[in-house]
RNA sequence: GGCGACGUCGCCAAGUGGUAAGGCAAGGGUCUGCAAAACCCUCAUCGUGGGUUCGAUUCCCACCGUCGCCUCCA
């Protein structure tokens, strides 16, 4: 069966098929960068980054754009919350915008999530913005109002609400008071607002100084890099409206054609209030855990785990005990691959123990068929925990295992574990670098000595050993071929 | 109130119209000088009540519960 994608547009699960044979356009919504990003943002952009791994593995040809949102937008107290961070530190708007984009990228590289292809920046693409609120100005989709702004009006455009299946007769209009009643209809969003006399990031426009509304980004940026109609379309469901329903409607109205022919939204990360209720992680609510602390406890790949071990369109709970069962199911995974590695540094030339070529195949097909159905990363995990029982148990048997065989199974894990969920490691980071070099030889001479002190049956010496190993972070284990060694 | 998602073993979590993957935890074994690791065995009838069906956890309806969106948010 080939790749299937449950479409939100349609709610239904469906065959991809790109536009164009081979290749993938894809665009998912970034970051607004005022601050660190937390972990319910690593679990979108992991999911997503998963999508574009095993969309290359599939041999499709991704291009992969992901926006920064550098421009600011208004809090309820109108007030711009970039600003309000500028002020608090004393910094230029722009210096906090550098600041957390930078923090961003670094967060992202550490996750081992891929770069985007291109991640355009809002305020670089302030004149593209403009260029399409004139469109829609043109095609009579939009207003300047008295007070001087430019909003989309919403009843210009009948399939307004076609995505997160909002009918405007329905809406509770006037539940919550709108300030700026300069409005033709209380559900009409900006496309450009004049800029208060206070508001530092500001720019030149047919309709005065002001800034872009928070939509129009997206979609000028979409349409500049991967065209009017592109494939995917992707981010948090948490946006699908307003935010995603906007964008629609602004690039269906300004180009006459379809905008993302597949959306994909991935669920919210949520973490128990201080009642034990799970509520979404956000900024607002200051109930975040930033990827940067997270790291300082858990490394990446067990991150990517526990983000992994549910489907991305699910909602999931974060909380220590759940990340600590991750942790331990990789860390299985991870072990298999080591004990291949370390197999691999002095095995027999040759094709012994070749019939386990099927089982790695049985895993592959495993795999696929899992992720080939709406990108089924738990059942992709599931295969390699199937496969790593099988390869326990024939490398811990009396079984001669060849060169070509454990090459096989590295290569399987590398491939499935390594390049499409990003969860196995190219090599042991433990043992990369001069130090860690070191570190290994002094090990492996301990090892040596305690080996002699066993030989001579003077345990006491052999686990007094052992013991000032674990002591400082040294786990040993003795296995019929000699003993290894592994560091927390 | 409207829209959406979800409720599967102690915990996390896949999945299917014909009696339910995987991980963590737990209990019992094997291996080991002892450990560690690994392997083997054991461990669920799928929120509640109806309906459709030869048969439903899987389809439909109702109800209960949880979360997300409707305002800046990944």
């Amino acid at each position: 069966m080939a790749l299937q994608v449950y479409n939100v547009l349609h709610r239904e699960k469906v065959p991809f098929k790109p536009l164009h044979e081979g290749k993938v356009n894809m665009y998912v919504c970034g970051p607004t960068v005022y601050d660190h990003a937390h972990i319910g943002h690593a679990k979108t952009y992991v999911s997503f980054d998963v999508v574009v791994r095993y969309l290359r593995f599939s041999g499709y040809d991704v291009l992969y754009v992901q926006n920064i949102t550098d421009v600011g937008h208004m809090l309820d107290s109108g007030e711009d919350r970039i600003l309000k961070k500028a002020r608090q530190s004393e910094a230029g708007p722009m210096q906090i915008v550098e600041t957390y984009a930078r923090s961003y990228f670094e967060d992202m590289d550490a996750l081992g999530v891929v770069r985007p292809d291109i991640s355009p920046r809002a305020s670089g693409h302030i004149p593209e913005q403009i260029k399409m609120i004139e469109v829609l100005l043109e095609r009579g989709h939009a207003y300047v109002s008295d007070a001087g702004h430019v909003y989309f009006d919403v009843y210009s455009w009948p399939e307004y609400g076609k995505l997160s299946n909002r009918r405007l007769d329905e809406q509770q209009a006037g539940s919550r008071e709108d300030v700026r009643e300069d409005k033709r209809h209380p559900e009409d969003f900006a496309l450009w607002k004049i800029a208060e006399p206070e508001h530092i990031l500001r720019w030149t426009s047919p309709w005065g100084v002001g800034y872009p509304g928070w939509h129009i980004e997206c979609s000028a940026m979409a349409q500049k890099y991967l065209g009017e109609t592109f494939d995917i379309h992707g981010g948090g469901v948490d946006n699908i409206f307003p935010h995603n329903e906007c964008e629609i409607a602004q690039s269906e109205a300004a180009h006459g054609q379809d905008f993302a022919r597949y959306w994909m939204l991935a669920g919210t990360l949520l973490v128990p209030d201080e009642f034990g209720i799970p509520v979404k992680m956000s900024k607002s609510l200051g109930n975040f855990y930033t990827i940067k602390d997270a790291l300082k406890l858990h490394r990446p790949e067990v991150l990517r785990t526990f983000i992994l071990t549910s489907h991305y369109r699910n909602q999931i709970v974060f909380t220590e005990d759940v990340l600590e069962s991750a942790q331990k199911g990789w860390e299985r995974i991870y072990a298999a691959v080591r004990l291949t590695r370390e197999k691999l540094r002095q095995a027999p030339e040759g094709e012994a123990g070749n019939a386990f070529l099927d089982v790695l195949q049985k895993a592959r097909t495993q795999f696929v068929e899992a992720m080939d159905d709406d990108f089924n990363a738990p059942g992709g995990l599931a295969a390699l925990h199937e496969l790593t029982r099988e390869v326990n148990t024939l490398l811990n048997s009396d079984q001669e295992v060849g060169q070509a065989v454990l090459e096989a199974i590295d290569a399987t894990y590398r491939e499935l574990g390594g390049d499409v969920l990003g969860i196995v490691p190219d090599d042991d980071v433990a043992l990369s670098g001069a130090n860690a070099q070191r570190e290994d030889g002094l090990v492996r001479l301990l090892i040596d000595l305690r080996a002699e002190a066993r030989a001579d049956k003077d345990f006491a010496k052999a686990d007094q050993i052992r013991d000032r190993l674990l002591e400082l972070g040294v786990t040993l284990e003795d296995r019929p071929d000699g003993t290894i060694w592994r560091a927390e």
